[in-house]
DNA sequence: TCAAAAGTGAGCAATATTGAACAGAATTTA
DNA sequence: TAAATTCTGTTCAATATTGCTCACTTTTGA
């Protein structure tokens, strides 16, 4: 039975050609690695826990715009001349980040073909799964954003279970990501209930299966 | 917000790289470079005209989710593995395109860091900017998506002249670029008329000083 | 050139969504 | 453990948005 992911290969194998460019961070849950404003001049890797990005519009509304998982990367956007991060990145676990100068992150690009490679690869999806739920966003009514993101979410296990009980996570971060308000995210969520295709009995399962017949209408 | 591209060196200084494993193709408006679930593998570089990249929902409603110039990469995400195309690229007016093959662009972004690094800045920025979209769709009502579109459009001139006028677009182009229905931006369009940011003499024009009052509320 | 096709300006009822409220449940922290 | 904080379920009126329809106007192509 399908054994785990085949993880390509993690960033480890490169870590050593950074040198004293590169510093290995923990952070703890809830602690920001960069606000939206700082100074850019950075890349970071996550070797270990979870890191959302975030954008707070003037109005004070909040947005989640991605959440990055071990072998993520982020703060790319420094790689283009931008001077400054457009967005907030913070640890939603305790985590364990390598952040790379901007300098030391070129030059291995430049001289490591196979480096370069790997990260391509990481910009590329990140490019089509960003193009994804701008999609969503595009066609899709609020009921169907929350119903695609928590089968997203029920599949980072990736097994295909029929069941599978999601990591805990309130409404207002469900809303924040689907670009909704809470209560519409509680209203749905109990419809969803009520349907069957999610309950509540230790932690919130999702069958997979069935919700999604709400993407397929 | 449309960071500004300096437009660096176009890629006519690589084409030679790719030997026969390049065409270079003349399509006219509205021919399609490939369809959604057409085989990907292959990398498209514009050298003139434009392109627009859309997705079509199973419901038939068609999304515009980017329009690409001179210079601009489509079709990358073969290079992720993905083995068909998730969206529809048509050329909006005539155009001149270069077709690279999967395999010679993979070996051109491994043999040649100069390469590398302009493919992967094209990366970078087209990331930042659906990144934009993104945070627009779950930030803005269609009259402020409306109003930011349209600055976009009035900016790629770049000559930031207080009024400009657009190359002509339909009110259902416009629709689909922003995710909503043909008559909301029919409503739009004339409130901003009225109100003077927009005018339609000879074309439409476009007060962008005025327009941005919108976007700030 | 003229008919067909594409685009535009309404208007309107049916829905969807927001945003704010409030009380109770659950969780965290001192 | 108790108080403080965060989450949740639930209202509800005010808006925003959709999805049509229909009559015109403009553009396109044979």
């Amino acid at each position: 039975m399908a054994t785990k992911q085949p993880t390509l290969f993690q960033i480890d194998p490169f870590l050593n050609k950074f040198g004293a460019r590169k510093t290995v961070l923990n952070y703890s849950k809830n602690q920001i690695l960069f606000s939206q404003g700082d100074n850019a001049d950075a890349v970071f890797n996550i070797l270990k826990g979870k890191v959302s990005i975030s954008v707070i519009s003037p109005r004070g509304k909040e947005a989640i715009i991605a959440t990055l998982d071990r072998g993520s990367f982020l703060g790319e956007s420094c790689l283009n001349g931008q001077t400054t991060h457009t967005s907030t990145a913070t640890a939603i676990e305790q985590s364990e980040i390598v952040r790379i100068s901007k300098g030391a992150m070129i030059q291995a690009l430049h001289d490591d073909p196979v480096f370069s490679e790997y990260f391509m690869v990481h910009l590329v999806s990140r490019n089509l799964r960003i193009e994804e739920d701008l999609v969503d966003q595009l066609f899709n009514s609020s009921e169907k954003r929350l119903a695609r993101i928590l089968l997203i979410l029920a599949n980072v296990g990736k097994d295909n279970k029929p069941e599978v009980i999601l990591p805990k996570i309130s409404q207002e971060a469900l809303a924040e990501m689907i670009g909704t308000t809470r209560s519409r995210v509680s209203f749905f969520m109990h419809r969803f209930e009520k349907l069957g295709f999610i309950d509540k009995h230790d932690g919130l399962r999702v069958h997979s299966s069935l919700l999604k017949i709400v993407l397929h209408e």
